[in-house]
DNA sequence: CTCTTGACTGAGG
DNA sequence: GCCTCAGCCAAGA
């Protein structure tokens, strides 16, 4: 069906919850990356990056990992919001991702695009 | 119901 | 590169 009117008028919502942000970040390779602008992006609504900041704020005592999601620039933005300032770069580092004064080196290089690599 | 809080981003200067 | 502004909107008080 030609689907031209439904998307002109709102035909579904493109709002997700903190569980959608939570099951994109555990499909998120090992020594892998992405930023919240590609979760936000993959999940309907690429504004809406912040939210995915605070989904990530609250996936405090669940098995999300959170040290594999960064801002646009691979920028640790959200180190402070770990146990210690370093346990997110610790954590990276275990993963064999390189940090130099909070920020990824060929970010490039092991950044994640969900919408090219999850089909 | 209203109001605030943000681990963000893109555009414009 | 820097700074500011505005859009985005779930969740909790």
């Amino acid at each position: 069906m030609t689907r031209k009117s439904s998307l002109l008028k709102s035909e579904k919502k493109n709002t997700f919850t903190f569980q959608d942000v939570w099951d994109v970040v555990m499909l998120i390779p090992r020594g892998r990356v992405t930023t919240y602008g590609f979760i936000a992006k993959y999940l309907g609504s690429s504004r809406s990056s912040q939210m995915v900041g605070i989904a990530m704020n609250a996936s405090h005592s669940k098995n999300i990992p959170a040290h594999r999601v960064v801002n646009k620039v691979g920028l640790l933005s959200g180190a402070h919001h770990f146990g210690t300032p370093t346990a997110m770069q610790e954590l990276l580092e275990a993963e064999g991702i390189v940090i130099v004064e909070n920020q990824i080196q060929d970010f490039e290089k092991v950044v994640w695009h969900p919408l090219q690599e999850l089909v």
